[in-house]
DNA sequence: CAATTGTAGATTGTTGACAATTTTAGGAGA
DNA sequence: TCTCCTAAAATTGTCAACAATCTACAATTG
């Protein structure tokens, strides 16, 4: 029997969390300040650890840090969206890649990632705004088949930014979505476990194109019109989606 | 004329800037210790201030850090290597394109990308190896053209471990590298200005593999085909190198 | 003698006080 | 009224003392 060793995390970690979810739940909005002496006293604690909370904040993009000025929440435009769905399919495209590669040795590995997929499945039908995290995390689990450390942590990092993104733009996400985002990462271990990497980059970039729609919803055609002619967008969707 | 605000950077990243030299330069072994006391004592200042430093340095993954246990200076295994250049492969790949299809606005912007140039082609001669802090800042400046201030950071991150991998591995340049690699950057900024994306996402991409190969003189003929068993190598290689 | 438990020293984690810097607000002069 | 200056308030940066934890090694047990 192996325990999970109770208090990993430095409690620096334990408040850039507690700090992140305000955030993303929108306790904090972009813009507002981080004030050492205000977080410190509300979490009870010094500033010390606080400071070392922004830190890990900051180096996340989450704040911005300046000297002698203190943090503020960033607020993320359009761009950044394209540039963080450009390193996720860029990044992805290597670790899942790898995955296949690799898949031989961990069979095994699949099930929690299958069983995530059920809890997708099951437990958000009707609220399928609730699946965002679980996808988020399933993509992380997902990303960790590759085992490259280096891409994983960054990969990580970037999926706060998209939570940031969906609060912040108001992203509303439907059962269609929902079921079809099932389906394809089904799809997309199926590919894993086949060894079969240049499917399983196809299944997922196109995962991340249909993403990127998502973030395009609200807009209007005329203004999806202008996204489009930014490079970053065009490179995205330069490869056809095959349906 | 634009003036460098002096003192713009913390205490603590001046701080991590001399750790790292101090790695880099050798004074610092992978597997030594980082103790904190000491090293507020021997930069003549409080415990603070280098904790941050450690931090910094232990998110740019060049020092691993244990809850309670303190900082060990990492050492690079060439599954690193190929994991970080996969990573600036791709990254690369997408400033660069990006940084193309933007040409039109930063003509002026290569000036001094050219001159980097002409640093490289005339000091260096005679003495390749120092061409790499060069080489290194070249290429740092060439992702900012990119403007993708997300992917420019983690970019400059991987070049510090690319640093490391140098020193630890003593991998040695000659003077024939020294001028392809000049001529390759040549035609890069060539490739940029002619907003011709596609081409200079190629350059980089042979970059990249040329300068993986680098890392592969060290081996003897068996290790290297050893190593190409790896899917990582396979795939930085996977792209024809048309001569 | 091997395995476990206890203990001293070294080192990291936390804290509150003080110093340095930035921001704010108010007032003097044009 | 507007700008510029100054002083106070707010806030971040630094420090040294203290607390908690880990490491290494000695003591104890079976």
């Amino acid at each position: 029997m192996t325990f999970q060793a109770i208090d990993s995390q430095s409690t620096a970690e334990n408040l850039a969390d507690q700090i992140r979810d305000a955030i993303l739940v929108g306790k904090l909005h972009p813009g507002d300040r981080l004030i050492e002496l205000e977080l410190s006293k509300s979490f009870n604690t010094s500033r010390g650890p606080i400071r070392e909370a922004i830190r890990i904040l900051a180096t996340e993009g989450l704040v911005e840090h300046r000297k002698n000025r203190g943090a503020i929440v960033s607020a993320p435009s359009f761009d950044d969206v394209l540039e963080v769905y450009a390193m996720r399919m860029a990044l992805g495209a290597i670790a899942v890649s790898h995955a296949a590669q690799l898949s031989s040795k961990h069979e095994p590995d699949l099930h929690p990632l299958l069983e995530k997929l059920e809890t997708i499945q099951n437990f958000c039908v009707g609220t399928p705004n609730q699946m965002i995290p679980h996808d988020l995390e399933f993509q992380s689990m997902l990303i960790a088949l590759g085992e490259l450390p280096r891409i994983k942590e960054i990969f990580d990092h970037t999926a706060v930014d998209i939570g940031v993104f969906v609060r912040f733009l108001g992203i509303k996400y439907d059962d269609s979505d929902h079921i079809s985002l099932v389906k394809r990462h089904k799809d997309l271990l199926a590919a894993i476990s086949d060894s079969n990497s240049d499917l399983a980059v196809e299944i997922w970039n196109r995962h991340i194109q249909i993403s990127v729609r998502e973030f395009m919803k609200p807009f209007s055609d005329l203004e999806i019109k202008k996204l489009f002619e930014r490079p970053l967008l065009k490179n995205l969707f330069e490869m056809e989606i095959v349906q």
